[in-house]
Order: C-alpha cells, then sequence, then structure tokens
DNA sequence: AAGCATGTTCCATAATATGGAACCGCATTC
DNA sequence: GAATGCGGTTCCATATTATGGAACATGCTT
C-alpha cells in the first residue's frame, strides 16, 4: 500500500512488514510496547501480533519484563562479537565520501585507543598530490587536527611537560596547546597548519556517539596551498556532516508523546 | 517442515524461514554465499532468492563485494550504539544462572576496565549468607580469582611493587603471585581464600571472546567453610561453563568445506 | 562451443498470510 | 462490584500472497 519506494517488492509483503517492525525496534532503541509499534508501523493489530509474535519466537526480537519489544539475542550476539569500532568505520563511510566530495581532499575518521590516537579509515583525494594513506599509523595527537579535538572533548588526556617538536610550527607547549584547543573548541574544528609537516594542513571537528559523548574525529588533510584560505568553509563543512553522522549514531528517543 | 521445536507456527513461514536464513548469516559470522546458505537451509533455491533479496532490500542482510551476505546496516547500527560488555552480561546471564544452580554460590562475571577488574554482573546464592552485590565494586585484583585470571591471561597488567595486605592469608608480594597465578594457568581456575576478606573464598575461570583472546572471567565466591573441599571440583564447572560461553562468543569459522 | 555452477525470473497453483471481529485479562473508575 | 477502557491475543473464512519447479540468464572453465 504505503509503498513509498519505487521497489517492485513482490511476493515478500510478510517480510517486509516484519523488517519494518525490526528496524523500528532497533532505530528507536529504546523498548517499544505492542500499540507503539502498532501506530508507527500502521498494520492491522492481529497481523502485528502474529509477526511480534514470530520474531520473538526466533530470537530477532525480544520481551523484556514490561512486555515491551527490544532487539533480541541475534543482535547481542552480532554486537559482543564486533568491535564497535569496526562498526563505526562501516557507518561513517558514506558520510566520509560526502565530505571527500564536498572537499576533494583526503578524509580520515580517527578513533581514541588508550593514550593514543588511530586513523581507522580513510577516503582519498582524487588529486595526485594527496596524504598516504596513514589508517592505523599512529601520528602525535598535539599537532593533527584530528587529535586535537579528541583532547578537547577530554577523550585522551592531555599529556604534560614538553611535546615533540616536530617542524617549526608545531605547538609544543601545553599551555600553547590549550589555548590553541580552546579556540578550536568555540570553533568548533580544529586545525593544524604545517604543524606535523610543512605543507600539510588538516582540519577536523568530533563525532559523538550513541551516549552524547564525542568517540571520534572527522577530519581531511591536504597541502596548505590547496587549503588556506578556505580553511573555515571546510571546518563548516566537517562540522556539518559530523554532526550527521552523530545524529546517525544517536539513540533516538522517543519522541515524548509516549502513552 | 523439519519443525524441529514443538510450537505450532502458524501463519508466519515465510517470516520463520526469513529468520532461518538470517540467524545463519549471524551465526557463521562468514560471509556466506548464496549457495551456502541454500544447502544450509533447505529452502527451495527460488525461495531462497526471493527472500534474500527482500532481506537485503530491508537492510537486515547484505551482500559484500563477491556477492555472498553478511549481516547489514541494521545490525552496525545496532552494534555502534551498544556496549560489548552491556551484550556480554546479556549472553552470558543463563551461564551465570547454570553455574549458580550448579554451585549454589554467588556468581559472577568480572571484565578488565582499564588497570582494573569490574564485576559486570552477579548471580545471588540461595543461602542466606553469601556475597553482597558488589558489581560496579571495584575490589583489589590480585586477591580476587576474577582478577587473578585476568593478571594470568595478561588481560590486566601486573603491578609492580609491594601489593595490599588485605588480611593475612593475602599473597602480597608480586613474586609470590606470579606462582600463585602459575598454579591456576596449570589448573585451569583460579582461587583465592581468605586473602580478600577472612572466611570468603573465591574461584574463577577464564571467559573468551570472539578473537580467542580471554575477555572476561567467571567465577563464584561463598563462604570458605561451605567451599573448602570442593575447591577442584566448583573449579572444574567453572572451566566447563566458561568454555560453554566462549563457544557461544566464538565465531563459529565455518565448517572447512567451503567451495 | 559446449559444459557447468551460481543465481534470477516466471507463472499457475494452493497454501499461506490476512484482518475484522470476538475475546481475554487486568487495571481504573464509578 | 459492575462497568468501562486499555493492551494484546485468538479465530477463521477469504483471497491475497508466497510457493517452487522449470526455464532462463550469466559468467567461468574445459
Amino acid at each position: 500500500m504505503s509503498n513509498t519506494g519505487k521497489e517492485p517488492a513482490t511476493g515478500t509483503q510478510a517480510l517486509d512488514r516484519a523488517a519494518t517492525l525490526i528496524r523500528t525496534v532497533v532505530q528507536a532503541d529504546e523498548p517499544l510496547s505492542f500499540v507503539d509499534l502498532f501506530e508507527e508501523c500502521g498494520l492491522p493489530k492481529s497481523t502485528t501480533s502474529r509477526l511480534l509474535t514470530a520474531l520473538e519466537r526466533t530470537e530477532l526480537l525480544e520481551r523484556n519484563g514490561d512486555g515491551s519489544y527490544v532487539a533480541g539475542p541475534l543482535f547481542w550476539l552480532y554486537a559482543t562479537r564486533h568491535d564497535p569500532w569496526e562498526e563505526l568505520v562501516r557507518l561513517a563511510r558514506p558520510t566520509m565520501e560526502k565530505v571527500g566530495k564536498d572537499t576533494l581532499e583526503t578524509v580520515n575518521l580517527a578513533v581514541p585507543r588508550g593514550d593514543r590516537v588511530v586513523q581507522v579509515a580513510q577516503v582519498d583525494t582524487p588529486y595526485m598530490l594527496g596524504t598516504r594513506d596513514w589508517t592505523e599509523v599512529e601520528v602525535p595527537a598535539h599537532c593533527s587536527a584530528l587529535g586535537k579535538i579528541l583532547y578537547t572533548h577530554a577523550v585522551l588526556e592531555l599529556p604534560t611537560g614538553r611535546l615533540d617538536q616536530l617542524t617549526e610550527h608545531t605547538v609544543a607547549d601545553v599551555d600553547d596547546l590549550r589555548r590553541d584547543l580552546d579556540r578550536g573548541r568555540r570553533r568548533g574544528y580544529a586545525t593544524t597548519v604545517d604543524e606535523l609537516e610543512i605543507g600539510l594542513t588538516g582540519v577536523a571537528a568530533a563525532v559523538r556517539g550513541a551516549d552524547g559523548t564525542v568517540i571520534a574525529s572527522l577530519g581531511i588533510s591536504g597541502p596548505s596551498q590547496r587549503l588556506q584560505g578556505r580553511l573555515d568553509l571546510v571546518g563548516h563543512t566537517l562540522i556539518d556532516r559530523a554532526d550527521q553522522l552523530s545524529v546517525l549514531l544517536r539513540r533516538r528517543t522517543r519522541k515524548e508523546g509516549a502513552a
């Protein structure tokens, strides 16, 4: 009936409806009562009941104490077996590709691991001159935009003492760095110009996870010449994209109007 | 057809079959080709094809480059939003309850967090005299069986220097502790008798995650009087149960015979 | 070119899912 | 303590929907 898509989708009505139920439960990520699902999906009561019972029996959904539905054992199983970062990368991929289209520079996603920053995914620039693949390569956090974001949001602990001075522009003094981070915090994005390598500029923004805390940073890097003059533009693009990704990761809290 | 269960399951054939496909893919946790699924689930080819197409359309499954099926975006989404430990607890619950039935003592599950051990789940003893609920309470690792397991498998770094001496039986010397751990490693389970508190005994075994590394320890604790004499029995029960849980967590590698 | 393995599409058939209505159990309310 | 409303399940005649055998594509290999 309400075939919003353009797909023919023949011979799978029951399954499609069941999938809608599963999707609703998983995306809501908050126990949904029978009525919630019934209303949200607009299926007849009896059908809803029948499908939900089957989904529960097959462990795709589960009912908790008060009878409301949550994702079932099969979802837990998947979750325990997979590194959340591995999944973050998959979910972030489309966003990163959009950033690539927006900026035409090398795009990176970084997460904290211990007291280090690691880049976990990369989308390459179409230009010949670009940043090498440094996925899994560790770069000093204080001279990378990605790292600065993580410092700013206290996901990574600020080091003490003198920092490595990689170039003449590297901010090697902790207090200077703190000031730099503060500036970044106000703007919403972090930058590093010639601080890691002469001629290399990076820009990054924060990605928030399900609980609202910063879990990763999304950034680009490229030749300083190509980026100077559009740092602010690129910064805001990154903020927007990072926010979009955060929304995707965020549990969608029920729109108040619950029973 | 092959209705192994005793459920009537009426009006949901299509959905049940689809669920079988999903389950097979998620449990295998390795890309499965169309033929794998076709053979594994024993459904007609055309039906399999139709269902798989629908599952892919609804993002419950996904095909990767070579056309084989893996868990889809809905599973990633769930995984990124949930702490794997939260899921571990859910999956471990039944095992823990079995241990509770086996031993009649308080059952605990602990994981390393930073350089500490935290108990993340507990099943209580039916006896009046039992261990209090110390979920989320931190206990010195060197005098808890749960902690010793984590030390043994190097998931937790062995401290240096003198350790806190909580009772006269506490193993406070690192070298002594190392010897204690070695004994535990050989036996397969760790114990602590009167080391944390006089009269309190604990026993624990290792739980391994998807990649085969130790990720948690499963143990019991109770009055030393009730446990003395059956430490070895309880130890082996714990080893068995912990192994069962590990199997559940372990990716089921395809039974070699792949194409 | 032929053979084979992997997947998909077709379509007549009937088995299957459908959904309106009746029903159940349980709180609230009067 | 009857009555009303709410959340959910069960029934069952109906026809819509899924089914599956066979034919058809689409690469590979021989």
